[in-house]
DNA sequence: TGCTCAAAACCTGTATGACATGTTTTCTTG
DNA sequence: CAAGAAAACATGTCATACAGGTTTTGAGCA
């Protein structure tokens, strides 16, 4: 269903900017390059690998697209710190082709957020609980707003994939912001009466305080209420 | 961790290629798109934006190196059928700057892959069931041949997250794909005894089995048990 | 009319040169 | 030795050219 050509990530496509793409990132490997270190230059790229700077230029800007370098003008492109990227991107894009539903997303999160939230609640620096406390609060206090709810709640959630310290974590969970966002609207105005609109807001809390009292089971259980509840809304909604 | 300034997944990040690539994207949202479509060409593009060619060439082949689009000489660029494409690289690349533990990734994979496989034994077909048998009895008939085992394991986890009939998971696993190869043999080497071997093998039979009966619950603990060994193994060889 | 096939039109792949503008290094000067 | 100007270097964008692949057109023929 997916990748169906036996290919991998960085393979022989042919085509000379295929080439300088893999000639770039095997030298950051090779290099053992770490973020923030430069990248040769265009001009030495094109020496090194023999083509025109066209070539070098497009791999390169193919790279800052999916965010694994850094570019500007001026100064020599650099390793990137980790960067959802591409990531959304390629989500995005199953969805805006209906390759993917908003179910299948967000069965995805429900599966990774009830590991992240079990691992929030080991793990947590006390600053971390904090913030996803005050992401919780913070709907509470705008619920009658709900764009800002929906921030706060999408803050919520990145929070917590943070406090897994599990950065692959953040890094899916982030990548499904962009879809959130599209998306949340339709799930709070099935959502019809203010109280279900409050317990939905009050599920965030509970979450919240299961974290802080470093409670993983408890968390869990919670966080899959809430997405039960979620799914629920949005089919009803008639969301596939 | 991830993504600290506040940007979106195609956000007006100066400069006229980043618009360029919005542009198509939003091509492709607006007249609704999907895979195999044709895009306008670059010619098209250059009119519609007023920019060089240049610009428009840069943007196509980022996406062209996301996978969201396919190009080929002569003919007009494409939408893309969904591909791990940048997904992969970005993990790649997380892994080989140091920014990403394997440890950190197999932890990701044992959360998706107990939900993969607990799916895939509701709602596998019985092709997709005998290709997942056949993976595992193609591991065990080449278990002399660590590279052929492992080509078999890597297909043993995909064919299973194809089962689940989520793209999505899809997806991720395959992403990750890349990253085990690199570490697979490690893993492999610790298991000293070639019971051991054999022991690890029997265990992908066990889950496929479960899978084969439609046992969610059996497959799911076969999987877990599969991924505490491995990881027990990948500490022992001293991988952080 | 309908079919074949070659020419034309269109498209992407790559190269080259030019210039604007931003950044770093170098060197002069006080 | 410090400050600032100049030079060197880097990327950003544009224009043009041509090779080679693909689709469309249309002429000629059955």
């Amino acid at each position: 269903m997916v990748s169906d050509r036996g290919i991998g990530p960085d393979e022989t496509n042919p085509g000379l900017v295929s080439a300088a793409i893999q000639a770039i990132t095997q030298h950051i490997r090779v290099e053992g390059l770490g973020p923030g270190d430069l990248l040769p230059s265009e001009a030495d790229m094109t020496r090194k690998l023999s083509v025109s700077r066209t070539v070098v230029r497009e791999a390169f800007r193919s790279l800052s697209a999916m965010r694994l370098i850094d570019m500007s003008a001026g100064r020599r492109a650099s390793v990137a710190k980790l960067d959802i990227g591409a990531m959304s991107m390629v989500i995005e894009h199953g969805v805006t082709t209906e390759q993917i539903s908003i179910q299948q997303v967000y069965d995805v999160r429900r599966t990774i957020e009830m590991r992240t939230v079990a691992l929030a609640a080991l793990r947590r620096t006390d600053a971390e609980a904090a913030e996803i406390q005050k992401c919780a609060q913070l709907m509470r206090e705008n619920y009658r707003a709900p764009e800002i709810v929906m921030e706060h709640d999408i803050a919520f959630h990145e929070a917590i994939a943070r406090a897994s310290h599990n950065p692959v974590f953040s890094l899916i969970i982030n990548a499904f912001s962009g879809v959130t966002r599209r998306t949340w609207v339709i799930g709070w105005r099935t959502r019809a009466t203010e109280e279900e609109q409050i317990r939905m807001i009050e599920g965030h809390a509970d979450i919240a305080r299961a974290i802080v009292a470093g409670n993983p089971q408890l968390a869990a259980e919670h966080m899959a209420a809430h997405f039960d509840k979620s799914v629920k809304a949005l089919i009803d909604a008639g969301i596939a």
